[in-house]
DNA sequence: GTCAATGCAAATCCTTTGCAACTAA
DNA sequence: TTAGTTGCAAAGGATTTGCATTGAC
């Protein structure tokens, strides 16, 4: 995903293309590897654009979540940490614990998934398949 | 998972059974087929021990994660959802989206898991894999 | 008797909302 | 011009903490 593609996204849905949602992109855009929170998001945006709100930053990411623009990963710390999604093909990823770091993972056994829930009478609607580990960098540091 | 081993495991550990905690426990062990939120769970626990406080069952399911005695299910709405884990074997879940119904999954590709995340250069510390459905009693209602 | 557990109130933390001012198209 | 957007302050909602009291063992 780049800037020219999702800005055509949200002009098609009658956004705007404002100098805060310019600079939360770019930062989005340049973190497609890694989880962040609204809180860290900000930080970075902050460092361009001084003067933006926390609240904005809420805003934006919940649009781009309406678009389907953005995965979203709540976590047992409380914290609810944003990524872009990819627009290419179905896959999952794979979490560093210790920086937060994301890879996709090119594999979902959806038929297997699929029959298996049907198994149990239900109807599937949606999967989660998240791997979380240490990468190299924090593993050998 | 019944009372007795949980009993057990908490007073290994230095923990005392008191009312308010067998209560907890006792709707736990009778709603292990679904997820709780800690609202709903004091709203159970209450019919029947009506003085007990929020904040008891926020403690008691915090001890119960500690002990691994309890899964933990943060979500995209804000609300954390819980459920007693399972002695048995490794397994993952189904959940209805409509009423919060769990069904285990006995299937986990741990070896492809793994070796996915060795290619990415990752040590695999934890995975999950969530399926969400509708399940027949709310599909055909 | 001792130490953990509880209840209550207040605090905290993340996130959302209301509203007036602003700005992209 | 006119929606959508922003910033600020205030509100909300889930969860946590402080502290005096109670209760299990």
């Amino acid at each position: 995903m780049d800037f020219q593609q999702i800005k055509t996204i949200l002009q098609n849905n009658n956004f705007k293309i404002t100098k805060q949602r310019e600079y939360i992109l770019d930062v989005l855009i340049n973190n497609q590897h890694t989880l962040l929170s609204a809180e860290t998001l900000l930080t970075i945006v902050k460092e361009k654009f001084p003067t933006i709100n926390l609240t904005t930053v809420y805003r934006n990411l919940d649009q781009l979540s309406v678009l389907s623009l953005l995965a979203v990963f709540p976590s047992d710390d409380g914290i609810t940490r944003y990524k872009l999604t990819c627009a290419d093909h179905h896959h999952h990823h794979i979490i560093c614990q210790r920086c937060g770091k994301v890879e996709m993972i090119n594999y979902c056994p959806l038929d297997t998934l699929t029959s298996l829930a049907l198994d149990k009478g239900f109807h599937l609607t949606k999967h989660k398949i998240e791997l979380y580990g240490i990468c190299e960098a924090c593993y050998t540091e």
